[in-house]
Order: structure tokens, then C-alpha cells, then sequence
DNA sequence: GTCTATAACGAGATAGAC
DNA sequence: GTCTATCTCGTTATAGAC
């Protein structure tokens, strides 16, 4: 999977390894609930040692924030560069959000989006364009799909990307006090459906 | 609207408007983000006051999620009372996530969904009551308005409720980064209309 | 680049007077 | 039921040695 943290073939240097224990606790515990502490503990360093990488936590956000946005987007471009069927295309991406549910942990940006009034300003405009570009990305696949013939024409394609996006961040949402992965497959394919893409063979 | 805090007719005693004021920092801010401190200090009481009414954060919690499923399943249960027909129920239902979201806030059992991991065990068993009996109530509806004939057949009833429920929630999330409201109107009839229910008149 | 040490503050929580 | 005062701990962050 694309979005994964690191490869893992040798040790990554230390402001990696401390982005990947970061991004672990954030999708699984929140922004607030994650202290620097918990951080340099996991990673093997102090606490002073953490702050030489990321001096302040408003820094460990924006770098959380625009290596996971790298990585999600590179993940796009490859669906788009794989997969020809606008079908194909959408249940790729609704794996994505799958894959990072099976893992345990919250979308990054779904997570942040919940603390979204706590956040520096920083990360909070970071957080939006997130989701815009999600949106926007969604948006051109079902055009394409729709002038193909392959898709049936929504009401607006726009409306349909930010209800595919809300289901999937929701679905992860409630999927956790649930206590079941199960969940979220069925509420994906509800999700898929209602776009008009049928149910994988 | 049934979900709103407290009637305002008289001054409410203490701990009514201690819960008022913690419901709505945990609605905007969340959890972790709340403390003792903030509350007490909009309320115009001493921690130390605070903590004779609501002796642990924890106790709080339990009761802020209490009372505001308390209101908010009493407010279905006005729904099937006063609307007998299913597409008005269902769009009853939407219109109480609206109207938590025009308020400027997330759905408070969303919220804490979020932050799920880091709540007390209490807390999490009631977090999770919330959403299986919406599921229930949900399924339950469309059940029926499907055997009136007035709603096409799902797949799973089920599944169909969860996925409403993820949509709202989900709604609610990204409607904060993205600064308005009106987004979230267009998720909204986006998943009734994949439900089978028309737009309103 | 990592460490020890510590500052400065805010958190949840308690004792005991009124 | 509310107060003052205080405790203890965890938090972000910095100074300066190695």
C-alpha cells in the first residue's frame, strides 16, 4: 500500500522514525491526546532531542500533515496512472481508507479534522486543502466516468465527491467505537453503490 | 428543536449549566481540549466547585453523553409520533445533525467517537450505545417504509442505516475545515437520495 | 545530533473553612 | 454548595554541555 508509513529495508533516519511513531498516536489518539513525551519515548530519543527536530508541536503537525498529503496524492496519481475504469478507480480509493482502517488507525487529516478549532493555523489550512483537493480529485474521476458512459450523470458531481468523502471519514469514525472492521466494507459498498458502481465480483 | 441544551426560561441550577458549558466545548473543541478550568471559569464558579458537582473529567463525560442521548433519542421517538410517513421521518432525522452543525458544533457522540481510545471505559460503552441504537432506530424505519412500499429495497437495511450515520458524522467532520455550512445540506440530500428519498418540496 | 537539567505553566484533583 | 489554598503530575519548551 502506497500510504504506508516507511519501507521498511533499513532504519530510517531519526526525524522519520519520529514521524512515523507521531503519525501512529495521531491517527489513533488524537493531536491533543499525543505529547511529546509519548513521542521521544517511543522513538528512543528525549524529549529535547525531539524538539531539535520538530521544534515546536505546530512543526510535527505541518511535517505529519504534508507527508501523509504527499503520500495519499502520489497514491491518486497512481490509481489514475493503473486504472483505466472509472469503477476500478473509485473502489481504489475507497481501499485506501480501508487499508489505513485495517491498520487500526484513523484517516490523519479525518483525525485533525475533529480537533480542527485546536489546530495552529498552520495545519488547520494544510487540513482544508486536504480535503479540497480530495474533492476535487473525485470529482474529475466521476466526470470522466460520467462522459464515458460508465457512470450514471449525478445531480451534481461536485455534491457526489463530498458524500463519497464524508461516508468513507465517517465510516472510519464509527467504525472504531464499534470494534469491527466488518463494518466499514458494507458501509463502502452502500457508499460505492449510491455513486452507481456495483459491487466488486 | 428537541436536541437544543436547556430551555430558556429561568436560570437552570449548577450543574445544568455546567453541562451546558462542557457540552459545548466538547462539541467544538473536544475532550482532551476541555479542561476543568475552561468550564468552571464560563460557569462563574471555582474548580474546586466544579469538581463537588462532578467529582472525576470522567463523571462528566458520562454525564454530558447521558443527557444528550437522553434528548436526542427522545427526539426520535418524537419523529414516529408526529411523522407517519417514512421519507419525512428520514429527512426529520437528517435535520437534527443540521441543526447541531448551524450551532457551529460536531455531533457530541461523533466527537468523542474521535477521540474514542483515550476515553474512560464508561464513556466508550455509552459512545458505542449511541451509535448501535440509531443503527436500530434507522434500520427500523426504513424496514417499515419498505414494507409500505414507500422506499425501494435495499441490500441490508442495516447497512444502510450505518451508512446514513457515517454520512452525517462524516458530514459534520469535513464541514468544519471547509468554513460552511451549506456543504453539509448538499451531503445531506446527496445520502437520502441514494436511501431512495426524494428532495424536499 | 543527542544529552542532562530545568524552567514555566496548566492539568486534574483534594483538604478543610465558611 | 462554594470558597481559598495547595498538591502532584504532565505538558511544552529552552539552556548549555558533550
Amino acid at each position: 500500500m502506497v500510504t504506508t508509513a516507511t519501507p521498511d529495508t533499513a532504519t530510517p533516519d531519526t526525524a522519520t522514525r519520529i514521524l512515523d511513531v507521531a503519525e501512529e498516536l495521531v491517527q489513533t489518539r488524537g493531536l491533543n491526546a499525543m505529547s511529546y513525551a509519548d513521542v521521544s519515548a517511543r522513538v528512543g530519543i528525549t524529549n529535547a532531542s525531539l524538539h531539535y527536530h520538530f521544534p515546536a508541536k505546530a512543526d510535527l503537525a505541518v511535517g505529519l500533515v504534508d507527508r501523509y498529503s504527499g503520500r495519499f496524492f502520489a497514491a491518486l496519481d497512481e490509481i489514475e496512472r493503473t486504472r483505466p475504469d472509472v469503477a476500478d478507480r473509485l473502489r481504489a480509493y475507497v481501499d485506501i481508507y480501508g487499508a489505513v482502517l485495517a491498520r487500526g488507525r484513523m484517516c490523519l487529516c479525518g483525525m485533525l479534522a475533529s480537533d480542527f478549532e485546536t489546530l495552529p493555523a498552520a495545519v488547520q489550512k494544510r487540513v482544508s486543502e486536504f480535503f479540497e483537493r480530495s474533492y476535487t480529485w473525485l470529482e474529475h474521476v466521476i466526470d470522466r466516468g460520467v462522459a464515458e458512459g460508465r457512470l450514471p450523470a449525478p445531480a451534481s458531481s461536485r455534491a457526489t465527491a463530498e458524500a463519497l468523502v464524508a461516508g468513507l471519514e465517517g465510516a472510519m469514525l464509527v467504525s472504531r467505537p464499534a470494534a469491527g472492521t466488518e463494518r466499514f466494507a458494507a458501509i463502502a459498498d452502500a457508499l460505492l453503490a449510491a455513486v452507481g458502481v456495483p459491487a466488486r465480483v
